[in-house]
DNA sequence: GCCACAGGACAGACCTGTCTGTCTTTAAGC
DNA sequence: GCTTAAAGACAGACAGGTCTGTCCTGTGGC
């Protein structure tokens, strides 16, 4: 199954997954990935009309597994503040291996200067869907906390997805976890608080 | 002075001040960069062996000129309190210019894969220098308060680097300040408390 | 005369996307 | 079971354009 994927369409996906991911969009060539994939150049564009589609499928899948990466490793924690935080200890888990090169949708958008385009709208998808994400664990820790917190939940929910945003941002430039920690701290208080 | 200037090497620079911040580095040719500048080709590779130097060059003009601004915008608020949190008020005024793309080194950084190379290593050097800048301006803070900082100086820094480079991304990917008005108030709990 | 510069040709590599032709697999008709 | 047709994949040439970097010629200031 892994040996040959049947699927030319899957393979493409996944070679796209690690090279657009390991090199970035601009320095992916449309010859390495079909020869990475063995795929044919015409299967190629039978499958996908351009590369930035291709690009925008990349994305899409990019997005679902990074999701189910994340939420795996927030629902092995006990309680509910512990989930919230767990995000940070999953941005230092994933940040150790080997291959991180930070946010995959942040490295493309980073090249894409058109906000209104297919692939910058992809990113702010994800990024939302994780911001809802971020929003629904601090719910719980609300419900389940003794104490209420005295600000508006949306404000809060904004202030800890910034500090998800620059913890991978900044841990991907200097290639170091203390950005991870601080991030994960600053979120402790300002919940706690 | 600024219609002809007379250093084909600052055309250049100031050239690729423009087109490396708006376009990025690889989506911006020599060619174009020399025919905005008015130079010959030959002219531009006596100045810089590469584009890559070039790109060095580049990096360091903009860590002047950004810090310029920062300092400027920061030094206009009258207490160390409105000083510390002007950053964020800098990042607003700044993100509000139409040709706002982020932070140019973030996004440099994100086109080179490689750590050990000049141009991350010029990235890390301004980022250095910025989290620098933060904490002095979190020791005046300290110094003038009545509540001293109850826990490490060096881990508040930390915290509040990391939601400056939040705010600047996470803004730049949606095109609204919110994320930065998020990040100011975070800042102005974690130096409060 | 010297030197820096403008302008532009050029080499060689690489890019995206199109096209031709061959091979393999699948399935339907009889 | 055999033939035939259709679909889809493979291999690779090709067009047309871009890229970096080198080289050559002409020109103007000193």
């Amino acid at each position: 199954m892994s040996e040959i994927e049947k699927n030319p369409r899957q393979r493409i996906i996944e070679t796209a997954l690690r090279l657009f991911y390991q090199q970035g969009f601009r320095a992916t060539g449309i010859n390495q990935i079909i020869a990475e994939s063995n795929v044919a150049k015409a299967t190629f564009y039978n499958h996908f009309p351009s590369k930035e589609q291709l690009c925008v499928a990349y994305l899409q899948a990019r997005h679902t597994i990074w999701m189910d990466w994340l939420k795996k490793s927030v629902d092995s924690r006990p309680t509910p503040l512990a989930r919230l935080l767990g995000i940070f200890d999953f941005i230092r888990d994933w940040m150790s291996n080997c291959d991180f090169r930070g946010c995959a949708f942040l490295n493309i958008a980073s090249e894409i200067p058109c906000l209104d385009s297919d692939i910058r709208n992809e990113v702010v998808r994800h990024k939302d869907s994780l911001k809802g994400y971020i929003s629904r664990l601090l719910a719980e820790v609300e419900d389940s906390g003794t104490t209420p917190l005295d600000t508006d939940r949306q404000q809060i929910v904004d202030m800890l997805y910034v500090l998800v945003e620059g913890a991978i941002v900044a841990s991907q430039n200097y290639g170091q976890i203390w950005p991870i920690d601080a991030a994960r701290q600053a979120a402790d208080r300002l919940v706690k608080h």
